[in-house]
DNA sequence: TTGACACGTCTACAGTCGTAGTATTACACG
DNA sequence: CGTGTAATACTACGACTGTAGACGTGTCAA
C-alpha cells in the first residue's frame, strides 16, 4: 500500500484527471490540466514515473503509449490525508475537529441541516449493517 | 501574514513547543523535543531560522541566548491547514469534509452526541453573538 | 530505405526539508 | 587582558519536488 498521506497540490491534480477518467495517457493529462497549469508533456511523464515508484500509479503500454491508471482510489487518498491530518493537528480526535470545522470556518446555513441529517444517518447506521 | 498552510510534521512540533510555553530557547526546545525526537541543536537552530526567514516564528537576544516565540496562534495554523486540505480535497465544501468524517473515520459513539451539541449550539451562536 | 515525427528515458537544476559538523563570535572568569 | 566555553552562523549533503531540455528509438510516409 502505498503511503498516501503525503501528496502534494499538483500530484492530486494528477491523480484528479485520473480518478475522473479512469485511464489517460500523458498527452491527455497535460490536455487536463492546461486550464490550471501549463506544464511541459516532459514534464508530466516525470512526475508520473516517480508517482509510478511510490505505488501511486501503475501504467500500461498501448499503441505506442503509456496508459497510466491511479492504484488508490479518491476516497482512500481523501482518509489517509484527513486522517493524517485529524492526526497532526488535534491528536486524532475527530469531535475536536468538527467542533473546529463548526467554530472557525464559514458554513452556509443550509450546510447544518446537512450534518445533523447526516449525524442522524450515522448513528442510527451502525445498528442496521450489521 | 506568514503561509501556514505548508508545515511539515517537525515543523509543527517545534510550532507545538512555542505554542505550550509562549517562548523556548534552542536548548529547551530540544529538551521538549527529546521524547519524540532525538536532535542535535544544531539542527533545531537551523529549523528555527528557517521558520523565522518565513515569519512563522521570530526571536529575540537574551544573555546570550535566542528565545523564540511563534508569529502564529495554533488556532491560526489549524484553521489554515484544515481549510487548505478542505480546499484541495473536497473543493472547499466543508459538509462534505463532514460527511467524509462521519462515513469513514471510527467515531466513538460519545462522539456523535458531542458534535450534536456542537451543532446546536452553532445554529444558536449566530443570533447570540450579536 | 530514409527521414521526420512522436514518445519515453535520462539527465539536470534550483528550491526545500531534515540533519548536523565546523567555524565564528562574544561573554565571563581568572 | 587573554582564553575557554557556549551559543549562533555558515556550510554541506542527501532526498524529494517542480520543471524541462536533450537524447534515443520505433513507426509511418514518401
Amino acid at each position: 500500500m502505498p503511503d498516501t498521506t503525503q501528496l502534494t497540490d499538483l500530484q492530486l491534480a494528477l491523480l484528479r484527471v485520473l480518478w475522473a477518467r479512469d485511464e489517460a495517457t500523458v498527452a491527455e493529462m497535460v490536455e487536463a490540466l492546461r486550464p490550471e497549469r501549463e506544464l511541459a508533456p516532459t514534464t508530466v511523464a516525470t512526475l508520473l514515473s516517480r508517482l509510478e515508484k511510490r505505488g501511486v500509479v501503475s501504467h500500461t503500454s498501448r499503441a505506442r503509449q503509456y496508459v497510466y491508471r491511479a492504484c488508490v482510489s479518491e476516497e482512500e487518498v481523501r482518509d489517509s490525508m484527513v486522517n493524517g491530518l485529524t492526526d497532526t493537528l488535534f491528536g486524532g480526535d475527530v469531535a475536536a475537529l468538527m467542533s473546529h470545522l463548526l467554530d472557525a470556518r464559514a458554513i452556509r446555513p443550509g450546510d447544518l441541516d446537512k450534518v445533523r441529517d447526516l449525524i442522524a444517518r450515522a448513528e442510527a447506521g451502525p445498528e442496521k449493517d450489521r
